[in-house]
Formats: C-alpha cells, sequence, structure tokens
DNA sequence: ATCAAGATTACCT
DNA sequence: GGTAATCTTGATA
C-alpha cells in the first residue's frame, strides 16, 4: 500500500458499528482484492443494501443459524459469500457483533485498478470499450465475477491481506439516494437500498 | 429422497 | 418488459 493518508485500512470498529450508519459509509469507500500473483483490482463501493435478520424477513439470517450464513452471525469486518441462481457468487460486509447477523450487500462497483484483469474474468477479453466498462461490475454477481470472489473467499477476515477496504472521503448525506432493495420478495419495503447519486455504475436507477 | 425458492443476469421481443 | 439458465440450500417426508 502506498504512503497516501487515503490509503488507510478500515478497522474492526468501523465495521461493529450499527448497520445502516455501515452501510452508507461504505458508499464511497475502495474495495481492494490482490490475486494470488500479487495484482491488484480495486474499486469504488457504490451501491450497497443492508440486511437485518432481526427484523428483515429478506434476510438470510431471520430464520436463524444454518452451515451456510454462519459467517453473517460472526463478528464484523468479515466476508459473507453466497451463491445464487446456480450461477453467481454476491458478497457481503457483515456488521455489528456475534450473533446479530446483519450485513451489507455490495450491489455494484466503480472500476478503478486491475481494470484489464476484470475485463477478463467478465468477458474473457483484455480491452472493452466505455459501455462495457460501465457494465463490468454495476450489479452483485457481476462484480463478484470481476474481482474473481468465490465461495473460497466466503469468511474472509477483511483485516487481512486478501480482501479489504481502504478509508476514503465520507460521501455527503445529500448525495445518497435511499430506496426500497431489488430482488426480494419479503419486507419489500425497507428502505435499505443506498447508492451515490448520478454515480454511472450504480446497477439500476 | 424430493422439491421449491432464490439478495441475478443475459438475451429476447 | 418478459423469461430461460442453472444448482445449492433448507425444509419437509
Amino acid at each position: 500500500m502506498g504512503k497516501n493518508i487515503k490509503d488507510k485500512k478500515l478497522s474492526r470498529d468501523f465495521y461493529t458499528r450499527e448497520l445502516l450508519t455501515v452501510a452508507k459509509e461504505l458508499l464511497g469507500k475502495k474495495f481492494v482484492r490482490l490475486s494470488n500473483n500479487n495484482l491488484m483490482l480495486s474499486g469504488k463501493i457504490v451501491e450497497v443494501e443492508a440486511y437485518d435478520g432481526s427484523v428483515d424477513q429478506a434476510a438470510h439470517t431471520f430464520k436463524g443459524k444454518t452451515p451456510r450464513n454462519e459467517v453473517m452471525f460472526g463478528q464484523g469486518g468479515y466476508l459473507y459469500v453466497y451463491f445464487t441462481y446456480g450461477m453467481y457468487y454476491c458478497c457481503n460486509i457483515v456488521t455489528g457483533n456475534e450473533n446479530e447477523g446483519k450485513a451489507v450487500l455490495i450491489r455494484a462497483i466503480e472500476p478503478l485498478e486491475g481494470i484489464v484483469q476484470m475485463a477478463v474474468n467478465r468477458f474473457q477479453k483484455d480491452f472493452i470499450n466505455d459501455k462495457e466498462l460501465r457494465n463490468l461490475a454495476n450489479g452483485p454477481g457481476k462484480l463478484c465475477m470481476a474481482f474473481g470472489i468465490t465461495k473460497e473467499y466466503n469468511g474472509t477476515d477483511l483485516l487481512g491481506e486478501r480482501i479489504f477496504l481502504l478509508d476514503q472521503k465520507k460521501i455527503p448525506e445529500e448525495n445518497i439516494i435511499s430506496t426500497t432493495r431489488i430482488g426480494i420478495t419479503k419486507s419489500v419495503e425497507l428502505p435499505w437500498r443506498f447508492y451515490i447519486k448520478n454515480n454511472p455504475y450504480v446497477s439500476h436507477r
């Protein structure tokens, strides 16, 4: 990492705070994965959704602990990765403390570094146009494909060296849009989707 | 053992 | 705007 103050890794204390606070503050943060050959893939988080098993029927943790959702019941600052629709992985950042069952789904990322490798991961080619760049990681399944995140990353400690977040300037409240969540059929009324206003890498307007 | 649902995406009209 | 693709998981028997 560099000497820039902005290259400071987020601490455990950042993640163990209250769910909706963490969800909104994750916007604008830099998401980083270091691959085995030390290649850096990174991007800016531009869209998230909050899930809270204590009150939210759409959360995987609503009906209690299972082998699948075990990581989401752990301490904040770990990655919860799940497989869905037989094809896609989605990644979440666990928040709060043990046994709370709360996490933030990362729904869209603006690619910053390692774009060539992301293009290979997503489209099997090493050059892309502007339209394809906007389509690279603007969805939870897409960003996992671009970043090469699979179930082997489930439970990864975000204070470690494989995947982590770097602090950035907080997005001001007036630039955060709040809406209902996408792709769910229960607790649809909760306004727990957050995204950066006017950002072209958000999944759905 | 069987089965329906799913925090999605790509492609079609 | 509609829908097929694809398979793990958790619930039920």
